[in-house]
DNA sequence: ATACATACC
DNA sequence: TACTGGTATGTAT
């Protein structure tokens, strides 16, 4: 069939596989040659079988739209190659050549970082990365074939001499921000998209240029080197004006477009050489690209072009430690483009490429020819897309960099098949991101497992919460159940793991990061609730209730489709918020330290301890009652009194009575005033990088503390990690809060866990109301508790520093919050 | 909203 | 022995 699944290259059978040149200094190599040795190196393997099913996956796509294609009639050909002909001109319209595109490359970042701190390398084939996998590799190594994203066991075998160097991110970090400061000369709006690649807008830079006079045009060699590397050049010998030779780095092959002039006429009185340069782009680029090479002993190369797409494959073009500038004329820009290879286009990879490939399209001219049948077989975006590339246009502007949307992390591991290990490196991934999103202040709704198994399938399972989640144990709460659904579906068979990940997004808006220190009872009244906070699904419908009544409705509605099967185990229950506004620096204080343990997040998983609450409320009076007897949280009777000082004090002797037995109560941990100023810092550092902070980055919600003490009654523990029996199908239990089913069947367990969310949601409309850090809740599973259920509380604290004592009038330091829970709602399915 | 695929470094 | 990890986005359901 000639629908080139089999593309020219001959090699459509496992083009994942084989060996992808399109890389600087990979060129003329004997593709055949490595070809054979990859596939040897692979073949049988489970990567390779994977591999070989996912091509076949491409191999029906790039079918199925030659179906399509063949389908498609001379009358709908005609009719959108006029729409998109319509398209192309109102695109030509609107073509702006004013702006002068930067796209800077470090050359072989990593490796050459690694080559400078140790010369013994420089003349070697080296890679760095690990045996499993390659980051990138040196020129010398590239003539083998040998490139990033190739695992080490197989470049070894390319080229047995290949030196392989671990990764020392903190070292290419280091480097990059000095090459960022630089970067940061020319265009204080830089975008970088990696550790070593950036895109400037050079325009404003060159309007000033040409009024500079020579002085601010003139660089040193060896000006300062701040390099991070210990050692220095010795200036005497080594600063031959010859820019290649200043570099360890050695590019045998370089194409370099500098002329690295810098005759006799460089040499200055200091005895120092210097280099006057031009005020032309060429001359601005060539500055820049001098500077950073004298300032951290690596090269970079650049592209220069009217727009970031164009620009980023003009970079490539002269690598390494070259540059090449792409004239603003559309003619240039046309004629560059026709010639242009799609891959060559930021965007297309692999994939897209085979399906181009197969429509007979290989060079963006092909493109240009093809859009009216590509604007009717691929996707709207996708041809909008390529209908660019092939008039040569993309961004003129630098976009600011956006905010994250997610945060993740994942691991690969030896074969992971017991059902504990596996629950206990989810809870260890789940630490690793809640610690980095507690760093970022950020709180996100869904959280995604992904799950790729011993033959490389990839699963990924989200669950989105009707509340943003932060910390270790909400995080976990929801990844543990994820995990577990998959165990299940797959019992009696093990899951047999080779990696598993965990990531949260769904960020809420800054917005609501940043909201007042409000009142807690807004969320008692109705038509007050957050409204930054999204309404949880369920309940959208009553937008004007207060979380309170939402969540009762809730329960009403669940009896009511529960009646006939289930009985309403308990009366109302009633809850009582109180709090204090005793703002006292001093309280704070001691509040804190007292809070403040040596215990870890690992260390709470099961059973066991929490926080002397009795420090907690003395009430000043303000409180909220929704019923004439209250029920203690604690041990569930009913106290006869309306007076919450006399409630708590109950509550108080209960909750000190159950902490008299030794060991039942640990402090869990809370982040110090001192802290979350380091933080600060921190974030400020990184920050003044690239946009001034915001004026009010330091409103009062930055230091607010939260504890958080959730306690449990039943017997079981949250993180509970037995095997569960899969044979005997009783009925499922859904909770009707997270919607996540429960895997079992024990009405206690399916309370608690009922119990626990919803309680997680009323936290979460709280703690939602102050930038984090919020620590990380901590589950108690008290016996001496006993049956007596479970309770909740929450304590806020806000910590002040003067500067948000002067920004604050109203102040509620102190709260805390109790909910005695009640539940044998549920629903069978 | 979820799952999966593609892409980039 | 051994084929990554982090983020964004597109596509399909």
């Amino acid at each position: 069939m000639e629908n080139g699944v089999n593309n020219s290259k001959g090699e459509g059978f496992l083009s994942r596989m084989a060996l992808n040149d399109n890389k600087a200094g990979m060129e003329g190599l004997d593709r055949d040659k490595i070809n054979k040795i990859i596939m040897e190196s692979s073949k049988g393997s489970r990567f390779y079988e994977n591999e070989l099913k996912r091509e076949q996956q491409v191999n029906q796509r790039i079918e199925k739209m030659m179906l399509q294609k063949a389908q498609i009639t001379e009358q709908q050909l005609k009719k959108a190659q006029a729409e998109v002909e319509r398209m192309a001109t109102e695109l030509e319209r609107s073509r702006d050549l004013s702006r002068v595109i930067v796209h800077v490359d470090m050359d072989a970042f990593y490796a050459a970082v690694e080559i400078r701190d140790c010369p013994e390398l420089k003349d070697k084939p080296m890679a760095v990365g690990s045996m499993s996998m390659l980051s990138t590799s040196n020129y010398h190594a590239r003539k083998y074939g040998v490139r990033a994203a190739m695992p080490g066991f197989i470049a070894k075998k390319l080229c047995p001499n290949l030196v392989i160097v671990p990764t020392n991110f903190a070292k290419y970090r280091a480097v990059s921000g000095e090459v960022r400061e630089i970067f940061a000369e020319y265009d204080p709006h830089f975008q970088s998209v990696s550790l070593d690649e950036a895109y400037l807008d050079f325009t404003d830079h060159l309007e000033q240029r040409q009024s500079w006079p020579e002085s601010l045009r003139t660089h040193r060699f060896h000006a300062s080197s701040t390099a991070t590397g210990e050692e220095q050049i010795k200036l005497p010998q080594e600063a031959v004006p010859e820019e290649k030779d200043l570099s360890p780095v050695l590019f045998d092959d370089s194409p370099s477009s500098s002329p690295c002039l810098s005759g006799p006429e460089g040499v200055g009185a200091a005895g120092g050489a210097f280099e006057v340069f031009g005020t032309s782009v060429e001359e601005a680029v060539r500055e820049m690209r001098f500077r950073i090479e004298q300032k951290t002993m690596l090269t970079a190369s650049a592209g220069i072009a009217p727009n970031m797409m164009l620009a980023k494959v003009c970079s490539d073009k002269n690598k390494p430690n070259g540059q090449y500038r792409l004239p603003s004329t559309r003619e240039a820009v046309m004629d560059f483009v026709q010639n242009l290879p799609v891959r060559k286009v930021s965007g297309i990879g692999k994939v897209s490429e085979k399906m181009l490939n197969a429509l007979g399209i290989s060079s963006c001219s092909h493109l240009g020819q093809q859009m009216g049948l590509l604007s009717l077989l691929f996707s709207e975006t996708a041809w909008h897309h390529l209908l660019q590339v092939s008039l040569g246009l993309g961004s003129t502007f630098i976009p600011r960099h956006e905010e994250r949307k997610s945060m993740s992390t994942e691991r690969t591991f030896k074969e992971l098949s017991k059902v504990e290990e596996q629950l206990s490196l989810c809870r260890e991934l789940c630490e690793d991101v809640a610690e980095d999103m507690k760093e970022e202040g950020l709180k996100g709704k869904t959280v995604t497992l992904k799950l790729k198994n011993v033959s490389f399938e990839v699963k990924t399972r989200a669950l989105t919460l009707p509340y943003a989640v932060a910390t270790v144990d909400e995080i976990f709460a929801v990844a543990k159940d994820l995990l577990k659904t998959e165990i299940d579906n797959e019992s009696p068979q093990p899951l047999r793991l080779r990696l598993m990940g965990v990531r949260i997004s769904a960020f809420v808006s800054s917005d609501d990061k940043k909201p007042l220190q409000r009142s807690i009872i807004g969320f008692l009244q109705p038509g007050k609730t957050d409204s930054s906070e999204e309404v949880p699904r369920q309940t959208c419908d009553q937008p004007k209730q207060s979380f309170f009544q939402r969540a009762h409705a809730k329960r009403l509605q669940l009896q009511a489709a529960n009646a006939s099967t289930q009985e309403e185990g308990l009366g109302e229950k009633a809850f009582v918020i109180t709090y204090t506004d005793t703002c006292a620096q001093k309280g704070v204080e001691s509040s804190t330290k007292a809070n403040k343990s040596n215990c870890t997040a690992s260390d709470l998983s099961e059973n066991d301890y929490v926080s002397p609450i009795e420090a907690h409320a003395s009430t000043s009076g303000c409180g909220a009652t929704v019923s004439e007897s209250l029920t203690c949280p604690v041990c569930f009777r009913q106290v006869e009194t309306t007076d919450l000082n006399v409630f708590n004090r109950h509550i108080d002797q209960c909750l000190s009575d159950a902490s008299i037995k030794p060991n039942q109560w640990t402090v869990f941990d809370t982040e110090s005033d001192l802290d979350l100023e380091n933080h600060q810092k921190e974030c400020e550092e990184v920050e003044s990088n690239r946009v001034p902070p915001q004026e009010d980055q330091h409103s009062l919600e930055n230091d607010s503390l939260q504890t958080v003490l959730l306690i449990n009654g039943d017997n079981k523990t949250a993180t509970s990690s037995q095997p569960q029996s899969h044979n005997d199908k009783g009925p499922i239990l859904i909770c009707p809060v997270c919607q996540l089913s429960q895997d079992s069947d024990d009405l206690t367990i399916f309370n608690h866990h009922v119990d626990l969310c919803l309680n997680r949601e009323v936290l979460h409309e709280l703690g939602g109301q102050t930038l984090s850090p919020i620590n990380p809740p901590s589950v108690i599973n008290s016996k001496a508790l006993g049956e007596c259920g479970t309770a909740f509380c929450v304590f806020s604290q806000t910590s002040h520093s003067l500067q948000s004592l002067r920004s604050c009038s109203v102040l509620f330091p102190y709260q805390a919050v109790m909910f005695p829970v009640r539940t044998l709602s549920m629903m069978q399915v």
